[in-house]
DNA sequence: CTGAAAGCGCTAACAC
DNA sequence: GTGTTAGCGCTTTCAG
């Protein structure tokens, strides 16, 4: 029933060469001669030729796909990230596969693992641990390019794309202090994750600079899932002395902060002051809009995404790392305590 | 620098058996000594072996990976079907491909042509177009397997996915229509996309039953994208004699629809009553929260992935067509005009 | 139970 | 300019 692919071997036949000068002509490289050239080109559009790229990438070694993981590709920060990806990756002819890593070093090792068996020289990841790398390096000494984004990884000797997390937290701490907020509470996740890391750190910073003491009970530690934030803010304003502003860590944490403020009646920003870190949609159509700390999102996929090609291409140099600035947009969701 | 990657000729040598053997240890199939496949295995695992699955796709003709072609993976539809497309693939060895047509035919054309290069038998796959699915059907005649979702197509035969969208649409309006509404106003996408035909149908269908007659001017078509929806809901709600309620096709419409209203300083559901098809995390964050048509948006990734892996797995048996009916979720953006 | 050998479709030396 | 040939890593008859 089904009609065999038509090969190489079928438009040589019926161009009256051989393999080798087909395969010439159809990728113009090395010399044919015109008419030949003409016949081959021809064959190959009546025949409906369609180049193998199996067959290509067993003798190359590499398919002309890139293998995105990112933590999870239902956070928007990332599908958009992967749609300008794919857009500048198909501009050079490649392929996205995307991967979720679900926040599991296991299962990013597992993917990478079985994405490189498939032939996969390029990855860009945003690695599910700042330390348990040691996949990725070994991937790396095995000739496998990486990018990382959003989260650098000191143990890999690679590029990276992330932002200034702890200016952008600095920030937007310091811009809620200026406010007159001296209890600020502070939502992150997992403290494996590197931005969490870098987030807390401007936390702390901004507190510090501004002579306000540490207080660990301000810190809620959640997933980072909607759900899991929802039970953490709740948690967090439970408190008899409870905070009067409210700094997330991202923009998933930020829609449970204001789901469990919410529920408890708690309205913003006449009771609790929000600033969230990264921007998302929602953002604008709550009353009042939320502030939040913006990266340049549009910027990191088509830099990482060209960054990889480069390294793909057989550019060698030392790694790259791109750090770019946040900003703070102000709208409506901080007022004086 | 980079070491090559070892292979079974390898493992073989290392093993002292031949190279058959070695892949029938590997694989466990046909007949292996108990002795001599330990010795295999443990070379395998000494060595660091990697399966070469470019290699076999090139005898077998097939990837293990499945192409996953939406119009827009930013759309949090698509993204969660993907990942739960992905999360089913998993568990059975495939990988997923995601690369998105944008909503252009040609687009779709052109990736779907390209997957197939890669060796790619399999696609879950919403065409852009409800009629011109030339491209898919004449890949389907070449053995591809086809899972549509979301949209179908009649021309092509082969299992799809997708919901009551002209039920979904009448309930909606019918809902409108129980609660005093005549003026319905209706924000659609482009017509070329199946579920808008079925939605405009729906619609129709509610006011033709009960005894409202069409009116054209109530109808405002957009492109489905967020700022394209806010002025075509400028331009509804900028006539004369303005809609008292609106109905919308997609969850970006809806997101258009609201800022669109309040632009203009109409207030929900005071002014003007609004329903969306299809939920969506902002619905719950709105005051007051959104009314919409929810799809079972959980069960159509994880059934679109297995009936494709049954087909890949060589099943043979007529189209099967699935519809999910739709549940009207009541929220607060309806009341009497 | 195991090995030898052919071949999937393509490319790149190397001849001519 | 063009053809011949070998081989990428794997699977699968077919012998033994």
């Amino acid at each position: 029933m089904r009609q065999k692919a038509v090969t190489l071997k079928d438009i040589a036949a019926a161009a009256n060469v051989s393999r080798a000068t087909a395969a010439r002509a159809l990728n113009s490289y090395g010399y044919v001669g015109d008419e030949t050239a003409m016949r081959v080109l021809e064959a190959a559009e009546k025949l409906g030729y369609r180049t193998n790229r199996v067959a290509q990438a067993l003798r190359s070694g590499q398919l002309p796909i890139v293998g995105f993981v990112p933590g999870d590709i239902q956070n928007p920060f990332f599908a958009r990230i992967a749609h300008d990806v794919e857009t500048e990756l198909r501009r050079k002819h490649h392929n996205l596969l995307i991967a979720s890593s679900e926040e599991s070093v296991k299962q990013e090792k597992e993917l990478l693992e079985s994405l490189r068996a498939l032939g996969i020289g390029g990855f860009i990841v945003a690695p599910a641990s700042a330390t348990d790398t040691r996949h990725i390096a070994s991937l790396a000494r095995e000739g496998a390019q990486f990018v990382l984004i959003d989260r650098a990884a000191r143990a890999v000797r690679c590029d990276s794309v992330v932002v200034d997390n702890e200016g952008g937290a600095r920030e937007a701490v310091s811009y809620l202090i200026a406010n007159g907020h001296r209890r600020i509470g502070f939502l992150r996740d997992d403290s494996h994750i590197f931005t969490a890391q870098e987030r807390l750190a401007g936390y702390q910073n901004a507190l510090a600079a501004h002579g306000i003491a540490a207080d660990d009970s301000l810190i809620s530690v959640s997933r980072s899932a909607v759900e899991h934030a929802i039970e953490a803010t709740i948690r967090l304003f439970s408190r008899r002395e409870r905070p009067s502003a409210l700094f997330t860590v991202d923009s998933l944490m930020t829609q449970g902060a204001l789901l469990g403020l919410r529920t408890m009646g708690l309205s913003i920003p006449h009771d609790v002051s929000l600033i969230g870190f990264d921007d998302f949609n929602l953002a604008t159509f709550t009353d009042p809009q939320i502030t939040v700390v913006a990266q340049p999102t549009a910027e990191i996929g088509p830099l990482a995404a060209s960054m990889l090609l480069e390294r793909l291409a057989g550019a060698t140099m030392p790694p790259r790392k791109v750090r770019f600035p946040t900003r703070l947009v102000i709208r409506g969701s901080v007022s004086h305590p």
